[in-house]
DNA sequence: ATGCGGTCAAGTGA
DNA sequence: TTCACTTGACCGCA
């Protein structure tokens, strides 16, 4: 497990989104750049920093705790290997009335915006420049929820477009590791990148990670409080 | 129409 | 406690 270096650069960047020019052409500071650090690898490219403080993430979380509706146990179970079984965690799917999302086989429509997720959805639009009509929530309850690896490539995304995956509550590890990199005849050795996601974090997932890295939440039965994951992403409104 | 590739979670042992 | 590995029916796509 090797965590990713931060590089410093983008600051200019970064510092551009988060000023104005005044009449004379100088720079005047709008907001201060959050710190971001850089994730890093061949075909890995990711930016993380801290969304929201400590006080103002309690405040959302227990919105999300409040305000959040789950779809049902029986319209997420999964056939594998012979067996249905429930997902190790709970889902949740809003967003723009027209859009449709399939996962593992079965089409949701999303439920409409409420008002803590555009407040986290406005929050992530002003940090990253990114519009998201779309989000799936995922509830850990504790340790023993988690997410197998797998990519985000469904194919009603837009092309190329980010995902923004913001956290709240427990603290966890999340895994990447590269395609060519996994199981017994791994073609590669690429070391897998582990990030730990804190309480009010965005994770901005970037063009190619996608294609090459997957991506887990693993056990971790010391954790013992739940944490809610939210992925925004941009879905393109074409169905039949 | 058909074949093929990729997927998911749980249980086991190191 | 964590991790690698094994297990197959089903779906989407070419």
């Amino acid at each position: 497990m090797a965590a990713a270096e931060p590089p410093e650069q983008r600051a200019a960047a970064a510092a551009a989104r988060f000023s104005d020019r005044d009449r004379d052409g100088g720079v005047v500071p709008v907001l201060p750049p959050p710190p971001c650090r850089q994730i890093r690898g061949q075909g890995l490219s990711c930016e993380y920093r801290l969304l929201f403080g400590p006080a103002e993430a309690d405040g959302v979380l227990r919105r999300l705790e409040r305000e959040v509706r789950y779809l049902p146990d029986e319209r997420t179970k999964l056939h594998v290997f012979g067996k249905w079984h429930s997902i190790p965690r709970r889902q949740a799917v809003y967003g723009d009335p027209e859009l449709r999302y399939t996962y593992s086989g079965v089409t949701f429509s999303p439920e409409p915006w409420i008002p803590v997720l555009d407040h986290i959805r406005e929050r992530v639009a002003s940090v990253t420049g990114h519009n998201f009509n779309f989000v799936l929530i995922n509830r850990y309850k504790d340790g023993l929820d988690h997410i197998g690896e797998h990519r985000d490539d469904e194919k009603e995304l837009v092309p190329r477009s980010p995902i923004a995956s913001v956290s709240f509550g427990a603290c966890r590890d999340f895994v990447f590791r590269h395609c060519e990199s996994r199981g017994k005849n791994a073609k590669r050795h690429i070391e897998p990148v582990t990030l730990q996601l804190a309480h009010g974090s965005l994770l901005l997932m970037k063009y190619p990670t996608n294609v090459y890295w997957y991506h887990s939440l693993p056990v971790r039965k010391r954790v013992l409080s739940p944490r809610i994951n939210l992925t925004f992403r941009k879905v393109m409104a074409i169905d039949k």
